[in-house]
RNA sequence: GCGAGUGUAGUUCAAUGGUAGAACCUCAGCUUCCCAAGCUGAUGACGAGGGUUCGAUUCCCUUCACUCGCUCCA
């Protein structure tokens, strides 16, 4: 496909969404807020449903995952130990010649004497210049930019003479640079009514950290051997640089993690089994296995504390995008929590008799990545009939059937009520009887209903209903008494 | 964050320096015995804030949002 014709499907996706009640732009009555989105009455049963297989999947159909739920604001030291705060601290600068960023450390420091002019700069850590004047050093080996500035000139020895003159781009040279700006990913808010910053605390950047936290608590409570693993579903929060393709990536976003904890000889294992698991899961909600690839990160894109990383991917309109990472985090969390907080989070092994400290195969999924993907994957045009359809499978679709009368007369509506009055305190189902029956299947294709329950002249004689597919458009007659059952066979 | 582009009913599009039309959708009624039929009627928009002007949806500025390309993405 052309890209003009990928975009034109994102921007069906985003207009069919917003028109059946899936996702909306966040404050949009005050000009929309970036990145953000609400989900709708149909939106929050796809998300619904989205959890509930992963939390089925992950946590109830297994004996040794355990799930739990931690608070978004914790401990500002959760997020220096996580090593959050100290990767995000340093300030940038972009170039605005060439428009090259970089960190400002980074950046050509000019230097020179304010008594006899001398001049020199610290570039990648050397000190550089004139050769007269690079001799006046015993040592080209650079130190922190910073512990130039107001030193003793070595040329003319005059004390506190040395400035820093500019800073210049390493790329082009030029010195003409944004003011420097700090980078941290992470949203801070105060704790309390007050508001000094001794109070200063983060909304997470990662569901995970509250699993590591509670990694004591959990295991004791739940009585854990290894290896066993914990669960968690939230919302996390991430100042992201760039923010694109609609609710792919947002700064307010929610987390599926599962953190495996295992013996570390057994992680590489564990690692590949969980691989094998997620995308599994993919295919299992539905997700056409031809859009979905993995990939495995390279030695340069690895985390520091990774050993392997593994993308789960899936062929966007966009091209292909990461909906979920598979790391071999090895012991670095948990140690990192021990170093930082003095706690023994560690594992006793009854067989070896020693304390261990486990390592994690984590599974990181985003709720709102899914979503996506089970919308693009489901969107398709039906020519042949002149409908849009959302082939959601049975198990996702937020509204399970509709239930309609053929039309609007003899006794059929009040028949098709009594229907949906059965059946809508075990389903997710709409009655609708406006307009002509045709309408109201397309209307249900495209919100991506999978069944039609429609009641006609001969549901009065012999109490039969017609069941429609959605997308093969065929239908059966079954009895308007096992309707609820035939439905639920069906989704299953 | 930088550069370019775009903002008119729910959607897709018109028109205009004198405050806006349509189609589809939606709603109500009629009709309709199985796939967006027909008829009648109705609701509904110039992203926001300034400026120029007698008058701005239209021109200018700012801002917000979206798209594309860079950049970024523990």
């Amino acid at each position: 496909m052309s890209r003009n014709q990928n975009r034109s499907k994102m921007d069906k996706i985003v207009s069919l969404a917003k028109r059946r009640g899936y996702i909306f732009q966040s404050s949009e009555i005050y000009g929309g807020l970036s990145s953000c989105y609400d989900y709708g009455p149909l939106g929050v049963e796809l998300r619904k449903n989205i959890k509930e297989t992963w939390w089925n999947d992950i946590v109830t159909s297994r004996e040794n995952v355990v799930g739990m739920d931690s608070s978004i604001l914790m401990h500002p030291k959760v997020w220096e130990a996580s090593g959050h705060v100290e990767n995000f601290t340093d300030p940038l600068v972009d170039c605005k010649q060439c428009k090259n960023r970089f960190r400002l450390d980074k950046g050509v420091h000019k230097f020179k004497c304010t008594n006899c002019n001398m001049k020199f700069h610290i570039k990648e850590g050397q000190i550089g210049g004139r050769k007269k004047y690079r001799e006046c050093f015993d040592d080209l080996t650079a130190s922190e930019p910073e512990s130039y500035v107001n030193s003793t000139c070595p040329r003319c020895g005059k004390e506190e003479s040395i400035i820093l003159d500019k800073v210049a781009c390493p790329k082009c040279g030029a010195a003409d640079l944004t003011d420097p700006k700090q980078f941290n990913l992470m949203f801070k808010t105060h704790y309390g009514a007050s508001e000094d910053s001794a109070h200063r605390i983060y909304l997470r950047p990662e569901t995970a950290q509250g699993i590591f936290v509670n990694f004591a608590n959990v295991s004791n409570a739940a009585r854990a051997k290894l290896p066993f693993g914990i669960a968690q579903i939230g919302k996390a929060f991430r100042n992201e640089v760039t923010t694109r393709n609609f609710i792919f990536r947002s700064r307010e976003f929610e987390q599926m993690e599962l953190e495996f904890f295992v013996r570390p000889d057994a992680s590489e294992k564990w690692h590949k089994e969980w691989i094998e698991s997620r995308l599994e899961w993919y295919k299992k909600i539905g997700i056409n296995e031809k859009n979905l690839q993995l990939r495995e990160h390279g030695s340069d894109e690895l985390a520091h504390y990774a050993k392997a990383c593994v993308d789960v991917e899936y062929k966007f309109p966009f091209g292909w995008a990461e909906l979920e990472g598979i790391a071999d985090r090895q012991t670095y969390d948990l140690q990192q929590h021990i170093d930082h907080s003095g706690n023994k989070l560690t594992y006793y092994d009854q067989e070896q008799e020693e304390h261990i400290v486990p390592a994690v195969v984590e599974s990181s999924a985003g709720v709102d990545r899914t979503m996506l993907t089970v919308l693009a994957d489901a969107y398709w045009e039906d020519e042949a009939n002149d409908r849009v359809v959302l082939s959601l499978s049975p198990q996702m679709a937020p509204i399970k059937a509709a239930v309609f009368p053929l039309v609007n007369r003899e006794k059929m509506p009040e028949v098709a009520r009594d229907i949906f009055e059965d059946l809508k305190g075990h389903l997710p189902v709409e009655y609708d009887d406006s307009g002509s029956i045709g309408r109201r299947y397309r209307r249900q294709d495209e919100a991506g209903t999978p069944f039609c329950i429609t009641v006609d002249s001969q549901t009065l004689e012999d109490g039969t209903v017609t069941i429609r597919e959605r997308d093969s458009l065929e239908q059966v007659r079954i009895n308007k008494e096992h309707a609820l059952q035939e439905i639920r066979d069906r989704i299953n």
